[in-house]
RNA sequence: GCCUCCAUAGCUCAGUUGGUUAGAGCGGCGGACUGUUAAUCCGUAGGUCCCAGGUUCAAGUCCUGGUGGGGGCGCCA
């Protein structure tokens, strides 16, 4: 049994003379001769040619922009520059046409804003489907990447009936009628009623579940959606987005950094070696959008020369502590240019690690040991009683696209920071009971899904590199 | 949540110190075209100048409020 080709399988295997039939949606129609079409398996075109004489008037009349099209014709070398191969036409059949006075898009270029109005047909254009091809292979290659190291698919829960993963504000989950809610004698509602007999909500991580895993798989990944009710209005959130949360048992912050690195960088040579014409595509379109910015707001380098200097350096890998000192030193801090704070004790800003990454390295940075007060309670504390074993991987253009940590795998110091922090001891007991019961230090980290994608196609804005995007105000569809 | 910028034709934009009938390119529609690559050429129709108030003899232009969008910051991935 064969499938059905797709115009990928008919240009990767042309043969000269063959019998082919293809369809899909015109994107340019010439000279009433030449269509070029794309039915989304691939960045390239087929050139189909007809003979307008041969065809029905009515027939050709529906042939425009984003029409739908069937075709059936020989596949031959073609005479014009442009293409290797194109299909001369003996039989074409407008499967959908495709009334142009009403339809949105147009045959030109579109902002971004435009067609995120269009979310049902920009998927359609060049950029969004070269960039929605490359998501999928990202997707593809983050499932080889585990299962080359044994890391195993763990699915963690989308409603989670924990709200201490202290990761953001959460979206309610309910069935309860929120205008008339059951209420319990003293009037506060009565969440016994509800489906789950407690409050529960969607989940903003899964890693404490994941660290179930780690410490019975040995590694463990989770890949999936993740919810925050952050109203976070920027080009790198999402309200909705996807997550994966590698958690591996035995492995301390050296190691986890060592993962992150060489999973970023397995991911970064995937793109570059199978989505090479996507890239091209994507590298071409950056670069004409950045003519139009002013030059001191141009990125220092193109989309194909970042992902490539990305692969041959190593990332700088700094404590919190050098960060500081190196902030200190820097001339914004001297001059007095930035707006917050650099001080031991205090996070560090978006714009003291642009600075990091942008100026002083002009590379990827991992910044590791945070001081313990800025960070989460599960983060194991280091030797010198001040520092927690976190890491954060900080990549021009986009900043955090990975925080991550060891995790605290001794009982009674785990214990004592979550009482410190005012996490609730009950509801945790399973959590703390992994380090009771035949604990080992393991570690881990998240790493946006989105922003991975915004890095490597170049995408300025998060919210066009997921099909349906999810973020205060807007949830269509 | 805070700070900023923007809103004129289907799209991208121009519109002078406030001045009488609001423009262009692209797209649409009609036509021409046997090698095009964002084809080209000719013709043509499109406007509640985001909404509501206000100032003025006069508002696309100035003011106030709202709505929508972009960017920056915070929260983070």
């Amino acid at each position: 049994m064969s499938l059905k080709k797709t115009l990928a399988d008919v240009l990767a295997k042309a043969v000269p003379g063959e019998e082919v039939t293809v369809a899909g949606w015109v994107r340019a129609f010439r000279n009433q001769r030449f269509i070029a079409l794309n039915d989304g398996s691939t960045a390239e075109n087929l050139q189909l040619v007809v003979d307008p004489e041969k065809l029905d008037e009515n027939l050709l009349k529906q042939i425009g922009f984003h029409a739908c099209v069937r075709a059936r014709g020989k596949l031959v070398e073609s005479p014009a520059a442009g293409q290797k191969y194109e299909l001369q036409v003996e039989e074409v059949e407008v499967l959908g046409d495709n009334p142009l006075s009403e339809y949105p898009l147009q045959p030109k270029r579109m902002t971004m804003e435009f067609l995120r109005e269009h979310a049902a047909f920009r998927l359609r254009t060049q950029t969004l489907s070269s960039v929605f091809r490359l998501r999928h292979g990202l997707g593809y290659a983050i499932h080889r990447y585990f299962h080359e190291n044994h890391f195993y698919y763990l699915h963690t829960p989308i409603i989670t009936g924990s709200d201490a993963e202290g990761a953001g504000e959460m979206f309610r989950v309910t069935t309860l009628d929120l205008n008339d809610p059951p209420r319990t004698e003293d009037g506060a509602v009565d969440w016994k009623q509800d489906f789950f007999g407690h409050p529960t909500n969607l989940t903003v991580s899964g890693q404490l579940q994941a660290e179930t895993g780690a410490l019975a798989l040995g590694r463990v990944y989770t890949f999936g959606p993740t919810f925050r009710a952050e109203k976070s209005n920027t080009p790198r959130h999402l309200a909705e987005f996807w997550m994966i949360e590698p958690e591996a048992a035995f492995f301390d912050l050296k190691d986890d950094m060592d993962l992150a690195e060489d999973f970023l960088k397995y991911l970064i040579r995937y793109a570059l070696e199978n989505y090479e014409r996507d890239l091209n595509f994507l590298d071409k379109r950056l670069e004409q959008e950045e003519r139009n910015k002013k030059k001191e707001e141009r990125r220092p380098m193109g989309l194909l020369e970042t992902l490539n200097f990305v692969l041959e350096h190593p990332f700088e890998r700094i404590t919190y502590t050098e960060a500081i000192r190196l902030l200190q030193g820097s001339k914004p801090y001297k001059k007095g240019r930035f707006q917050f704070p650099v001080e031991w004790g205090k996070d560090l800003q978006a714009e003291h690690e642009r600075w990091l990454v942008e100026k002083k390295f002009g590379r990827p940075v991992i910044v590791c040991d945070y001081p313990k007060d800025i960070k989460a309670f599960y983060m194991r504390l280091n030797d010198d009683g001040k520092t927690v074993a976190a890491m954060d991987v900080l990549f021009p253009g986009i900043g955090e696209v990975i925080g991550g940590s060891q995790r605290e795998e001794r009982y009674d110091l785990l214990q004592q920071r979550m009482m410190e922090m005012n996490i609730p001891q009950e509801e945790m007991q399973w959590y703390l009971d992994l380090r009771k019961f035949g604990g080992a230090p393991h570690a881990g980290f998240g790493l946006g899904f989105e922003r991975l994608v915004q890095f490597v196609s170049g995408m300025s804005n998060i919210r066009d590199v997921i099909a349906f995007p999810r973020y205060p105000g807007h949830a269509e569809f």
